[in-house]
DNA sequence: TTCTGAAAAGGACATTTGTCCCACCCTTCA
DNA sequence: TGAAGGGTGGGACAAATGTCCTTTTCAGAA
């Protein structure tokens, strides 16, 4: 759901202290704004620094699927570089967000020459598959209702966070939805 | 849906003819045979030379979900060695499969000192995330009959290489909305 | 204050999907 | 031969979900 990646952020911000200080930038974004296009070229690996911000495909049908929520720590652009594909999602902020910036070159560089950059990029990668197969198929064999629950389980602080449009279109679902089954969790609650 | 990686076939072929001939091992399955086991210790890589097998996930409710059919070169086992977790799914042969067998230690020393092994590795797992991430979006926003329709349009010969059931466990429904779709696309077909 | 738009909440109805059940056709095996 | 089991196909009904529409709330702009 909302992921970090501590270790990862710590290595970028010890790489940029030490020698990239001028290629790997800090930006930042304010809510609602976009930091990746869906469907455009790639030329950066990006990392969030601090804040939130959402990862989703817009489909031919102009419905929108969230695969995650990114917190501190957490990557992208990186499998674009690596295919060398156009971006297949669009990263956009929630709340102002920062983030560095590692150009292609960069990245390239680090991936090729530096043994424990390279891990944890590998590591990074394996564990977003094994986290994204489990998420998959868990929505897929379960209720909504089961679905939800585990999500409100697992972030009790999600409906503050974030929007129910959001939270309806992470679990693939509608609104209507969404608030059928919100109202049955919590039926006695009047605000 | 029906993966294969000639690439990645044709190097590990070309490794195990040049000093890897006794550490890479061939092996192979009967149908229904399972290759690998969900939540057990994972102690090597493998790569499909010939056959067909599912990988799937078994949740806690009893239901199987396949992530995906692997033709040839498709490889599996590799998360478990990067991240050092039991293994999330299990491989089972559709039909008389042989593999190959990388042990562990095999593999990371090919990761760590074998340039284009790593970088091959690391495009197979960048491959696999955006492959899976654009089937589950599509998965969860359309519905049942375009996923079916969009997977009958890319694998014509699906329904005689894989059973109703292994279908619906992919699309993540039932046998029985899976016959009502069929018949709902091809109404007149008697046999 | 008043207006406006976005987010939220939910009623009513249609559609989709699941569950349960039964039947048919195979092949295998006793 | 006949019984058993797996895969297949589909009827009937229940449950889940989507669509459409209306209302409410609330924050910000005028």
């Amino acid at each position: 759901m909302i992921r970090v990646n501590r270790e990862l952020l710590d290595y970028l911000i010890r790489l940029k202290s030490s020698g990239y200080h001028s290629s790997i930038t800090e930006h930042s974004a304010g809510a609602g704004e976009k930091i990746l296009h869906q469907k455009t070229h790639v030329h950066s690996t990006y990392m969030i620094k601090e804040g939130l911000a959402k990862c989703y495909l817009t489909l031919d049908n102009g419905n929108d699927f969230i695969q995650e929520f990114f917190g501190a720590g957490e990557v992208f652009g990186e499998i674009e570089l690596i295919t060398g594909d156009i971006s297949f999602c669009t990263i956009e902020a929630l709340v102002p967000t920062t983030y560095y910036k590692i150009p292609k070159a960069i990245f390239g560089q680090l991936v090729k020459t530096d043994a424990t950059f390279n891990d944890l990029i590998m590591r990074l990668l394996a564990t977003n598959i094994r986290y994204a197969a489990l998420r998959h198929s868990y929505n897929q064999t379960h209720s909504l209702e089961e679905n939800l629950k585990r999500l409100l389980n697992e972030f009790p602080e999600l409906l503050q966070k974030i929007s129910k449009n959001d939270i309806a279109n992470y679990l693939g679902i509608s609104i209507r939805s969404l608030n059928r089954v919100l109202k049955g969790l919590n039926p006695k609650s009047h605000g």
